[in-house]
RNA sequence: AGGCACGUAGCUCAGUUUUGGUUAGAGCGUUACGUUGACACCGUAGAGGUCGGCGGUUCGAGUCCGCCCGUGCCUACCA
């Protein structure tokens, strides 16, 4: 047998990964009559330049699900997505090539998307293959594809005909640096640095009205000042008029309970929306609109001169103007947390125009209910997925502003304007480029010249769907019956109450399901210090790097530590304490394929033998450990199962069972043969069942020694479609456990005695007494053999007076050193 | 402000639910010693913890309950 004296991952991982390749293991097949694990895997952005670790460990920790489930028998659909569409690859495009959407051609700027999406993919698909996850890439989808772009529209106009998409003119979110609506989920809060200014409006009687605002750029959009309803000290100006400084003119006082008396001095100016408290007193009484902002965030016509400012400018000029003319009586210091864009950071503002829109907020309970019916793994998550439901506020904008997305299969009618939504059988459709049939009409006013929607769809209503883009839900050769529902949604906690809630959302509407089973959440792999990995603060370790210098089983072994759902700090260490774990297994594993041969190196045949007390402790062991590393796998608990598997080879099969069992083979004329034959029997089938509960977390190691060691001519092609061991509980030997258990404490008790006498420990002992009661003794006599073996003594003896205590203190022993032999 | 997690050895983390039960574990680091018949990418042994704090339940609490302190995340703020 030839066996390379080191493991060497860099060349090996290439050729492992040509030969997955050559067999096809991974590959879904259609045919397959098992039952069918179906994983629902992020598809990554294009951005493809932000990848670190953390991104390296979640994929593993689903992959090592994966891993266990193709050898425990399951038939595995695992494909691969990119999030290709979308704001975020158009962010990332913009700020790679310095540009924005206003100062380009739709045309040209798709083209640089696509462009970006294709080095995305790449980056992201060499990445993912250096570290072995097995996903089969003949699934892999886009979500800007043809297939996707199908399934997003089928979804519009499904959930059209439902009637639960309108287009509707309402005030929306919106971000004026993108120029586009953004919906709820977009926006995430940041902590500003602000100025609250008191500014005097001007009362019925020319008395001083003070208010206090952030935002003194709205003044010119104010519409109404207000006050509690209970606040005595206004209830004399209650419908009556004030006059708004700088812009001359007068708005209406009026009363809602939302008004804080004890804010500032309890009066307050509602503007053409600030913020969401404007939005709602603006609905409920009908105020004025006054908006007074471009599409681009600059001031307008109502500004006067104020026109074409920002509004950052617009607010210190309109500052100065107050100050000179005396209104503005204070200003303080503040901070306040206000709503931001989660993809480039900018206030979020309120605009005013078109918008499609899917009803969620009349459905909450029922979303709800669909969260419990998940199987959320941990289950504490559900309270993230709970929270959410229950604090929607808007129901979910779809359209946005920008070019580079799904198109909406929707045209208007150039006349009246009514909207012509495309029936399924058109499905693809860009309206850009194409026009309703031939014949069509407007159902409003019979008119047959229709103009083409230009917004695209927001990037979540496609990915929100990618369980049924999976199973083909838009086509003819559909697999919904087969893989849908899928079994298990992998992804990490903060795109919970995004790709999850609205995946949940989609499922149950369309298909009036759950999308899938259950859901596994993971963590993040932070810095050394706990932060977030982020580029701007340049605590970045890219995974390439890591791989190349410790291989990928080491890095996917550092993910393998982090226990469900729970962030793990990257420490180069312990992707260096993996590498040990390899070694030894590597070494290990020699240690048996030197067994298997004989003195001319011909193989040899192996039988059972006649097993000892100490080969029955290890195998009952091992029943255990598998037994155990089972349940925890069942639950998603890899880093349980693989730290009981770690465990269990290093200081029960390394550490005692090889060192033991070592002497049957040097001095094979002190032992039966049946008895060498047992050990070299209980080494191998020990060895390669470890190898095996170790192939999910290490896959190229296990499958080097599969195919060297373990691999018979009939045997499954790859460890990685070979049987997951199966716990055998008659196996488990009571006897032989507590057996084990008194001669490791022998054995240890021998070895601090040596250790103390700092004689190396294959010193030989001339005597090895063992002193304990009766009940004891009985039960170590037949381990005799085995014990004499592990000390290196020539004699063991039992009974009489011990004075070196063992970790049982019922045994003592008494040792006594024999000359070293050469 | 509310919600959810977390707080255990110098460091990084298990263990806390299902099941409360003798002296609380691992790796790294550290100390001493050893070593060339799987392995120096090594072995053996040692030192190291009032399990964030206080109180409660219990024969018994790292584990269950209450309160508090600290950290992180999520959600939300009265302009």
């Amino acid at each position: 047998m030839d066996f390379p004296k080191r493991y060497n991952p860099t060349e090996v991982e290439p050729r492992t990964r040509r030969f997955w390749n050559e067999t096809g293991i991974y590959k879904f097949n259609p045919e397959d009559k098992r039952p069918i694990f179906s994983v629902d895997t992020p598809p990554p952005y294009v951005s493809s330049d932000h990848l670190h670790v953390g991104h390296a460990m979640s994929y593993s920790q689903a992959e090592f699900i994966v891993r266990y489930k193709r050898m425990a028998g399951f038939s595995i659909f695992y494909p691969m997505g990119f999030d290709d569409n979308g704001l975020p690859t158009e962010r990332f495009v913009e700020k790679k090539h310095k540009i924005n959407k206003s100062k380009i051609t739709r045309e040209d700027f798709i083209k640089l998307c696509l462009e970006e999406t294709r080095n995305g993919a790449k980056v992201y698909r060499d990445l993912w293959e250096a570290l072995g996850i097995s996903v089969d890439w003949d699934l892999t989808y886009s979500t800007i594809d043809p297939r996707s772009t199908a399934t997003s529209q089928k979804s519009f106009c499904d959930l059209h005909r439902q009637g639960r998409i309108q287009r509707r003119d309402e005030p929306i979110t919106w971000c004026y640096k993108c120029g586009t609506s953004v919906a709820q989920a977009e926006i995430e809060t940041a902590e500003l640095e602000s100025q609250l200014n008191d500014i005097a409006f001007i009362g019925p009687d020319g008395e001083d009205l003070i208010i206090s605002t952030t935002r003194p750029e709205l003044i010119p959009a104010c519409v109404s000042l207000y006050v509690n309803p209970e606040d005595e000290r206004y209830a004399n100006l209650i419908g009556k008029k004030a006059r708004i400084p700088l812009f001359d003119y007068e708005v209406e006082i009026r009363t809602h309970p939302d008004v804080a008396v004890d804010f500032g001095t309890g009066l307050m100016m509602v503007c053409t929306w600030g913020d969401m408290e404007d939005v709602k007193k603006w609905k409920e009484h009908r105020l004025d609109t006054r908006a007074i902002f471009n599409s681009w965030g600059k001031l307008g016509e109502l500004a006067g001169p104020y026109e074409n400012m920002t509004a950052q400018n617009a607010r210190k000029a309109i500052l100065k103007d107050l100050e000179e003319a005396g209104r503005l009586k204070k200003q303080e210091k503040i901070s306040h947390i206000v709503g931001v864009h989660d993809r480039c950071d900018t206030p979020i503002e309120f605009n005013h125009s078109p918008q499609w829109f899917v009803s969620l907020l009349d459905k909450k309970d029922e979303y709800l209910a669909r969260g419990e019916q998940i199987n959320w793994r941990p289950g504490h998550f559900i309270s993230r997925y709970s929270d959410w439901v229950e604090g929607l506020k808007w129901d979910w904008c779809i359209s946005r502003q920008r070019f580079y997305g799904v198109p909406f299969p929707v045209w208007y009618c150039e006349k009246c304007g009514a909207p012509r939504v495309a029936d399924e059988s058109e499905l693809p459709v860009d309206p850009l480029m194409k026009s309703p049939p031939q014949g069509t009409k407007c159902v409003a006013c019979g008119h047959d010249v229709f103009v083409p929607e230009k917004d695209v769809m927001d990037t979540w209503m496609t990915s929100s769907l990618t369980p049924l883009i999976n199973a083909r839900w838009a086509f003819d050769d559909n697999l919904m019956d087969r893989i849908y529902p899928m079994s298990i949604r992998v992804q990490a906690f903060e795109i919970i109450r995004t790709w999850l809630f609205y995946t949940v959302a989609k499922s149950h509407h369309h298909t009036d399901s759950l999308p899938w089973e259950d859901v596994m959440i993971s963590g993040w792999g932070l810095d050394e210090k706990g932060r977030k990995m982020s580029k701007s603060l340049g605590n970045y370790v890219p995974p390439e790097q890591v791989i190349e210098k410790y291989g990928a089983d080491a890095l996917r072994y550092w993910s393998a530590r982090a226990t469900l759902g729970n962030d793990l700090r990257y420490h180069e260490r312990d992707v260096s304490n993996g590498k040990r774990l390899m070694t030894k297994l590597w070494n290990a594993a020699k240690f048996v394929a030197m067994q298997l041969e004989d003195e001319n190196g011909e193989k040899r045949s192996l039988t059972p033998g006649a097993p000892t007390t100490i080969d029955r402790w290890i195998q009952s062991r091992l029943q255990q450990v598998i037994a155990e590393a089972t349940k925890y796998m069942d639950r998603y608990e890899y880093s349980h199962a693989m730290e009981i598997t770690e465990r269990f080879f290093f200081t029960e099969f390394c550490d005692n069972y090889i060192e033991i069992v070592k002497e049957r083979f040097w001095n094979p004329e002190n032992f039966e043969a049946d008895v060498v034959d047992a050990g070299r029997w209980t080494l191998y089938e020990v060895c390669e069942k470890v190898v095996k509960l170790l192939a999910p977390f290490i896959p190229y190691i296990t499958e080097e020694l599969y195919q060297i060691v373990f691999r018979a001519d009939d045997s499954p092609v790859s460890v990685h479609v070979s049987d997951w061991p199966k716990a055998d509980a008659d196996s488990v030997d009571e006897t032989a456990l507590e057996a084990g258990r008194l001669l490791i404490a022998v054995l240890t008790g021998a070895r601090r005695w040596k250790t103390d006498r700092q004689v190396n420990q294959n010193h030989p002992l001339k005597i090895l007494r063992v002193c304990a009661d009766d009940k004891l003794l009985e039960k170590l006599r037949p381990l005799s053999a085995d014990l004499g073996a592990a000390a290196h003594a020539d004699a063991v003896e039992f009974g009489g007076e011990g004075d070196v205590g063992t970790e049982i203190e019922e045994i003592r022993l008494a040792l006594e050193l024999g000359e070293k032999k050469k």
